[in-house]
DNA sequence: CTTATAGTTTACGTAAACGTTAATTATAAA
DNA sequence: TTTATAATTAACGTTTACGTAAACTATAAG
């Protein structure tokens, strides 16, 4: 079994360039225990397609303002001085609340949407008061 | 016109009650420039139901990562010392960026849903293969 | 083999977003 | 009216998530 399949392999600064963040934040990364790339014989981290796919899962998870300790828990990797099952156990069960999270979060999507065109509308119609004074009276509203 | 309508009025402490958050968190909202809640006779903050619902907004923005500068200028609230017109116009511009980011994180969230199904689904089978270990064979995988 | 260029660790620096006193004043309750 | 709560400003402290600089080592290019 010739374990040729994907010897694409990275170095850290082909992965910063290509998910648009710094070599610094990714040694953060796996400072805080997030990703364990490999090395080479002189000490050098290499990065597999699963180590990128690791980064850009987490970077998912910060758009989304979770902090770097919520990803990690997320992702399963919290608690090494834990057995396994333990682990697992764990992690499944943030897992469920973290889905349960992203549900509501659809809802308040739309919210924060409709907030915004809310206001995008009230701003329109301030805008077209100021361009054109004599149509409309000045009402004084602080939103 | 007795404008007797919503005399509702809460106390800094009612309003960090009812939203979760801490005084001291509101009171920099405000220092951000992005609250302007009125006062008694003695200098105490008031709040109105338009000034809670404002800060519900500003939670939510916060909920998927925004910053409170983002959140300033989505609001139309940032550069009081731009003339109102640019301001209105910076803001709808803004208002119209963030509207796009919300669109892309929609998608973005049914990913990171998947993300955690996936993880979820090898979570339960190593599980099952750890309570059961005559059944599976044994295959080393780090996600 | 030399020399750029890139990568490594260590460590101090920083911006954002509050937390935490402290000293003082308002307001509500008895 | 006294007194217990609650609120105010001011200022320094803290945590998270990196930025940045220094001193050194690996690797690629000529």
């Amino acid at each position: 079994m010739n374990d040729d399949k994907n010897v694409h392999i990275f170095t850290i600064s082909q992965i910063a360039d290509e998910l648009d963040i710094s070599t610094r934040t990714i040694r953060f990364y796996e400072e805080k225990g997030l990703i364990k790339p490999g090395r080479t014989a002189g000490n050098q981290r290499i990065y597999t397609a699963r180590n990128k796919a690791r980064l850009k899962l987490i970077l998912r998870g910060k758009r989304f303002g979770f902090s770097l300790d919520d990803i990690s828990e997320m992702i399963g990797m919290a608690d090494t001085d834990m057995d396994e099952l333990a682990q697992i156990e764990k992690s499944l069960y943030f897992g469920e609340a973290k889905l349960k999270e992203i549900q509501d979060r659809k809802k308040e999507l739309s919210l924060l949407e409709q907030d915004i065109l809310a206001t995008r509308k009230k701003l329109l119609q301030r805008f077209t008061e100021l361009k054109n004074p004599a149509t409309t009276n000045n009402k004084k509203e602080n939103v």
